[in-house]
DNA sequence: TATTATTTTGCATACGCTTGCAAATACTTT
DNA sequence: AAAGTATTTGCAAGCGTATGCAAAATAATA
């Protein structure tokens, strides 16, 4: 039961040669005859013996994990993006070392430094925001770290985005050819980048048309918020006719609201638009029109970005939008 | 920018103590004085100094990882699972290394290697198998494993399930005392314990009651195939007054076959049942009976388990249901 | 075959930390 | 103040691996 550790040693000493034999076998790019080579296999394999990832990283530097925060996984874009994530990065030989952080501001920072000791080689930050002191922590260690879903005003780390302007613009085209005249909104989480630029584009847009929003109300990217919101909105005097809701998930509450509350008719009566398209939208029950959020783009963008900048210390961090 | 890392030895040199003493500053239950303990303090704040928990673990033998392996994130009885794994792990300082495992059974068994490579303190496996084989090497090097929301008829193992009996007990008992006299049944993935002691109960339950499954399909625990399950026993002669659903992800694909493919009404000519009580059934537009998993019950004793295996080597495996 | 160019190998050191041991310091007690 | 006890400290070894260097073995060339 306390069986002892198989180490390169004892690989080393089964196969009648030298421990560094063992470690260049098992180390890709270094070289070895095909002699040892099979020895060394062989022995390895009798033995059970595995290369200890965390003495490697010791002396490499490098412990081909990736640190990844995420806030809230109810949200149903995060389960989709981290389940991409990790399966892309599993394939790069890396692994995914995941923390939630809740809300609150200060707690991030901790969970960054707790991150920071397992020595990750880099940081995904999905939809979080990071203290601009951590980022300079970071920063110092040549830790790469990458915005997904969310930018900021900060050119010391990459932020993989959708074009959250377009997007919003998009909406406001598409409720405006369907002729609708009182169109509304409801807002996600102010301090948030996505929720920003929908709106922006989305108003932007509606101006261009030489419309204004008829209603705005914030959800905050919580279901409990936007029911709220749904519910004042949709108590007024003048009801809108269309309403975006800057997430999927807040557009369902949204739509129970309207619909089972208040008995309203979606879509004859009222339009609702959500953004994200995570998969609950498609299903009948909803059928919610949405804006898709290329999540396979964002995280192959994200993979490849953090990559180079992993192999590459000298990458400029860059801000993408897809 | 090529920052130096900082080791004990430089904290060391900057509040003049030996590096031992660093150490042991940042080791809980060392002995160090106050003296020490606050020129070291001092030091590590100034130099921002952070214990390397990689190195640490090379001594310790402890690497205070838990390793996770998830098959799909898409039902999302799992998200949910994970955000609450996660983060009591984290409040006792572990943390959570993800693995996403491909359905297919070969590849589990590399990623349970991949997992062992970081020197893992426990394995919790969410709704997945794990060959005998392997079950021997992890428990070789001493590494517990931990089955979460499935069980397996070996010893070496933990796991944590709900009564999935007694669930599926329940459906049979409510749904008869509905007044159902067509009761039907829509699988899961027949390899997986929970479908098979959820179908138990419930079949056993209704035999208590003199009566049998009136249809009976297979769906995998895949809305695909729940929803093709659903249209062929929905489009039979005979149909079902109502119908138990061994998962709440399939529910809802099968209550979108019966109410918007076929047009029935539900509840009113059909009763759907469902398990596992994730978010999206209480939702109004669904509004589905479902048989609630403890997920936070079951967290706990899979976390206070896998703990206690760590701490105390010789801890058998127990097999618990809540 | 003798010589040079190339590849393979082992030795020894280092990565950043913990920990047993013995010396040194601080605190009690008579 | 001396002896004894408890606490703190530094030294040094070691965790399991990668890697620069020089020696040894092999391949290529003349």
């Amino acid at each position: 039961m306390v069986t002892k550790k198989i180490t390169s040693l004892e690989v080393a000493k089964l196969a009648g040669v030298s421990q560094s034999a063992v470690s260049r076998v098992f180390t890709p790019g270094a070289s070895a005859s095909k002699k040892t080579e099979e020895k060394v296999r062989k022995a390895a394999t009798e033995l059970d013996y595995r290369p200890n990832v965390l003495a490697r990283s010791l002396i490499t530097g490098r412990s081909r994990i990736i640190g990844l925060v995420v806030a809230h996984l109810d949200n149903y874009f995060y389960p989709e993006a981290l389940e991409l994530i990790s399966n892309s990065l599993q394939k790069k030989g890396y692994h995914v070392l995941v923390f939630m952080a809740s809300k609150t501001a200060g707690s991030i920072d901790d969970v960054v430094d707790e991150i920071l000791d397992y020595q990750v080689d880099g940081i995904i930050l999905a939809s979080v925001a990071i203290s601009s002191n951590l980022a300079s922590r970071c920063n110092a260690r040549g830790v790469p770290v990458i915005l997904f879903n969310r930018s900021q005003d900060d050119d010391r780390f990459s932020a993989i985005t959708s074009d959250n302007i377009l997007g919003g613009q998009k909406v406001a085209r598409f409720l405006i050819a369907g002729g609708h005249k009182r169109i509304a909104y409801i807002a996600g989480w102010e301090g948030a980048s996505t929720q920003r630029d929908r709106e922006a584009g989305f108003v932007e847009e509606l101006k261009q048309h030489g419309m204004s929003l008829h209603a705005r109300e914030v959800g905050n990217f919580i279901q409990d918020e936007a029911r709220q919101a749904a519910r004042k909105m949709f108590t007024a005097n003048e009801i809108p006719d269309a309403v975006f809701v800057a997430s999927d998930d807040m557009s369902f509450a949204v739509m129970d609201v309207i619909r089972f509350e208040l008995g309203l008719k979606i879509p004859e009566q009222v339009s609702v638009v959500g953004y994200d398209d995570v998969p609950v939208s498609s299903w009948p029950a909803y059928d919610l029109t949405t804006v898709r959020q290329p999540a396979n783009r964002m995280v192959a963008e994200t993979i490849s970005m953090i990559l180079e900048c992993i192999e590459n210390k000298k990458t400029k961090p860059r801000q993408i939008k897809i």
